[in-house]
DNA sequence: TCTAACAGTGACCAATTAGTCATATCTGGA
DNA sequence: TCCAGATATGACTAATTGGTCACTGTTAGA
């Protein structure tokens, strides 16, 4: 199986020339676009190996030179796109100065990256079916995810109240993923495909507006939480 | 193709015999029941003929008596599970007085159905995701959702302030139903499993909150809403 | 009991698909 | 120019799958 540019290393020897690299590097990223259409268009499991690489334009053998199964393609390309959503979430969120201003950036980073890349967003919508599925593959495409809720986690913490439990600070990072990605899917059906951009920022306002309420009333009776478990 | 009861008058002459039929009507609910069961563990596209004649104890010859294609049983459990959201949100939802009590008893009715009825959500969730893609079967998954969401503006429209747009009231039937899905979702992956049932009502205080706020300074300036198209 | 009408069955065929491998092609250096 | 190392290829096989159909089993009435 060929080896990509962050695996080198982990070989001894000098690995690989030039031009033969970047060539293997090339097909690489063909077979990944290829797939992110496929997958976008078809779906996952509906999307055969040979459909990929027909797509890539590439024989279908040199698609197992790179990848071992289709399901390994699966769950790099879903990496890629949560790496992707992070970056964006860093870059937009960047110097937010209290909670409010910090919701309303992230809910931009996900409008901007969800209108501008769709193909991901879809392909995210599947890594999510998967991952309520009983395939055995579930492990590989949580951890993405996992990555991601923690990533908003770390980002909403420094802005949340001291006393607000470990535990609700998940919360309101699922609250916030769930809202944004499951508004835009229902906005996608409910709505012209053109409005959705323009929709997407007043209904932050809800959310924004909402955990703000929340969060302070939270604040009001802290430690009331204990009680309310039994 | 063997016809159910709804259709029987569909047909001239006296069609079928007592027993006959509710053996027909027996099988037909068996084949629905172990697809759902199927789909909520391999996925649609996963899951083969043989895997949900076998799952209801029955030759596979059989499905194709009672289903034309695959699709068309998928879309008749898409339906059939709307069909059921639907009917728990009336149930829930009657007799609520304003705005604030009817969105808690929404909320709890998906709250209610999503958790006693998991596989239906996971079905719904997949439904969702062939909605996206481009594989000309998009048509026959979209009614159900549209009639979902069309019921959702029907019932809140009555509780939202009269100068509201019709294009906000959708967007608002978009959100709450985004957000339910969507914070079930993912907490599906952030929290425990059993966790999730007293996490779905304080969360929803989240969108209560942020609606009513999002509303009221909708109707403060009402009117102002032609310019921001431009 | 006999029979017409319908429900259910699974062996079978054609088409699709995953995965392999001998071969062709390309690259950089000797 | 030639070679060694690496990449790409598509014909091929085995296995899976959708879909059919001649047959069996069941029912209700004559």
């Amino acid at each position: 199986m060929v080896l990509m540019p962050e695996q080198f290393e982990e070989k001894a020897r000098p690995v690989r020339k030039n031009r033969a690299q970047l060539r293997a590097v090339r097909t690489h990223n063909k077979l990944l676009n290829a797939a992110l259409m496929m997958f976008s268009e078809k779906g996952m499991d509906a999307t055969t190996v040979e459909d990929i690489t027909e797509r890539a334009d590439l024989g279908k053998g040199t698609f197992y030179r790179h990848f071992s199964t289709k399901e390994e393609l699966m769950s790099a390309l879903v990496q890629k796109a949560v790496d992707g959503l992070i970056e964006e979430m860093h870059k937009s969120a960047a110097g937010a100065g209290n909670l409010k201003t910090l919701l309303g950036k992230l809910l931009e980073a996900h409008k901007n990256f969800f209108n501008t890349r769709r193909e991901e967003f879809i392909l995210l919508f599947q890594g999510r079916v998967m991952l309520k599925l009983q395939r055995g593959m579930e492990e590989d495409f949580e951890q993405p995810f996992v990555l991601y809720l923690g990533e908003l986690e770390n980002m909403l913490a420094p802005f949340v109240p001291g006393s607000l439990s470990p535990i609700k600070l998940k919360r309101l990072a699922c609250a916030l993923a769930g809202f944004v990605s499951g508004f835009l899917s229902f906005a996608m059906i409910g709505l012209g495909a053109n409005e959705i951009d323009s929709n997407m920022m007043p209904m932050g306002t809800i959310f924004i507006e909402g955990a703000s309420a929340f969060l302070s009333e939270t604040e009001k009776n802290a430690d009331a939480d204990q009680t309310a478990k039994a």
